[in-house]
DNA sequence: TGTATGTGTGTAACCGATTACACACACAGA
DNA sequence: TCTGTGTGTGTAATCGGTTACACACATACA
């Protein structure tokens, strides 16, 4: 790997020279400017970030959390990211977090000492507190809290019209899976659709599930065993939907007929499910997006007005649910 | 953040002393030490990794490389990765090339600069030279090459089982569904389940198709438009398959009377289809936990014997094929 | 002619670690 | 007493960049 130092003795110019002319600091005679492109190009010579960054403690590298990788939700935010900062010359670390605090923190170790200059996270702990002395930005994804910038989706919305759904649709009997409440926006989520029942007066039970595909599973068998005559089913996310459906299918019941499922998020998977799956869709991949732009306001030290990015949640209809004539 | 210097002067010594007491090298008095630890703890001191790395040039990151993040196959594999790293004390940086070989090139550049010690590369870009002259070592996952260490499945059995499991149940007009032939295990995958078909001298058609989400709806209706009376489908992997039987739903086909379908990969999501899709099993977790092994055995500089480790696939028997009755 | 300003470049300190080397001291064996 | 060896520690160079500062020179203007 060829050094600044073999750079500047090829251009015939010190390796101050050089940094500026790399950097565009300062002033370079054009003459020497092509020497030492020249020079660059014949080494094929690359900055080395490492020394860069040691210098200058700021690395290019932005660090970025999720709870669970396998659940596709999170891939697709992490595309959003991933999309924006490449276009602005930043490069992300992952880390999973795995739902565990001590992966969490260990990754935010990790984050510190590689010199990140920002981090996303989208963990779903419920304490926060190992964020507050970070000397570099923060963005909160898929969850909020007043101390932080954050962009999430509006899940009192999401649960509210979830609800409305089913209950326009005729549910008597609806079970609302209530996903891990540490985040608000979980919380929002199942408050929405708690509010609305309420109103609407329609019976409801709920019952609390986890996100995760290994035991997306037991909680459809537990949901059926507990409530088997449900006729409606609001669903904590669309990999427990998914996982619902199977076992509805198992028991034979009828869908949308005996049963009708909402699930949350709209993940790609969701439209090939038979049927497919009606669910209340998450942006994610735009949230990724604008969690990114946020971040690299917040980088740039611009002062950033709103601080709290709410996006909205949407009803997609697909055949989980009964076709209702609208007067639209 | 302190710095090894703040803990010098804290324990009263000079940082060569520190370093030695951290790094377990060369001597230290047992009651320097006990100073010294006593100042980390105080500061809570962290050596500085990038300071670190740019002396050793190693830093403790390891780049990987994948695909598409989107595809539940990837994030499986790089769970498997992260486990075996993280059980090592080695951070991740995730790639996602995009299928494109820019993107790949960008951070394979991000990679170097960053200083990691190890690559693992499950890119499906044909070529690999711009793996030539890496300073760290390589290796290649869910691929195969012989120039290079690898951790992949075996395609030529998984085309082969594919093919004999449709063929002895009964299919008659069997469409396979050819991945992007960039790599060695896509073409053996194929491959296996052309040579089974001769064999059993049953009728094929072949159409290729990409991986991804985006793109299986399309393919799987021209699947249907040009072979409308096929009766099995070996697709090219289980997120074509799963678009496959959305489709075939559509259509009104009876799965598995009308219409037999076997995927590829058994990402968790497929259990859930309905009918819950046959498929070929890729053990992706162990795969990643493989490939970061082999890295870290090349990392350390041990002789390995076995540079390209194959791993079984196997037939995962659900729905979408028929039921047969089996003597064993 | 003297001074101010802009241009162009080099020297050397610095970022925070690691380590080669020098040196001091204790103790053992000749 | 002298020498060799093991123990314990500090000084300073080093990794590959960035940049403060000094300096040289050209030009402009009073």
């Amino acid at each position: 790997m060829a050094t600044i130092k073999d750079v500047a003795k090829k251009a015939g110019v010190s390796v101050a020279t050089v940094s500026r002319a790399i950097n565009g600091k300062g002033y370079v005679h054009e003459d020497t400017r092509k020497q030492i492109d020249e020079a660059i190009r014949e080494l094929n010579y690359k900055p080395n970030e490492v020394a860069r960054s040691l210098f200058n403690k700021k690395s290019r590298l932005i660090g970025l959390i999720l709870p669970d990788i396998r659940n596709p939700f999170f891939p697709e935010l992490a595309r959003g990211v991933e999309d924006e900062m490449q276009e602005h010359g930043f490069r992300l670390i992952i880390g999973n977090a795995d739902e565990k605090l001590e992966k969490e923190l260990d990754y935010i170790e990790t984050f510190k000492q590689n010199n990140v200059i920002g981090l996303i996270s989208a963990s779903t702990n419920e304490v926060l507190s190992h964020y507050d002395n970070l000397s570099f930005p923060l963005v909160l994804l898929d969850r909020t809290s007043v101390e932080h910038p954050s962009v999430y989706a509006n899940g009192l919305d999401g649960g509210r019209l979830a609800a409305k759904e089913l209950v326009s649709r005729g549910c008597k009997r609806i079970s609302v899976l209530k996903g891990p409440v540490e985040t608000q926006t979980a919380r929002d989520r199942f408050k929405g659709a708690v509010d609305e029942l309420y109103t609407a007066n329609v019976h409801f039970d709920v019952m609390t599930t986890s996100f995760a595909f290994q035991e997306a599973e037991y909680w459809a068998k537990e949901l059926f065993s507990k409530y088997p005559d449900t006729d409606g089913v609001i669903a904590s996310n669309d990999v427990v939907a998914a996982a619902v459906l199977h076992e509805a299918h198992r028991l034979g019941k009828q869908i949308p007929e005996d049963l009708q499922i909402i699930g949350y998020d709209d993940i790609p998977f969701s439209q090939f499910l038979y049927p497919p799956l009606s669910t209340i869709r998450q942006p994610a991949y735009d949230m990724g997006r604008e969690a990114a732009k946020l971040l690299i306001k917040l980088m740039d030290g611009k002062k950033v007005e709103n601080k709290n990015i709410l996006l909205p949640v949407q009803f997609i209809e697909r055949q989980t649910t009964r076709k209702v004539e609208r007067d639209d």
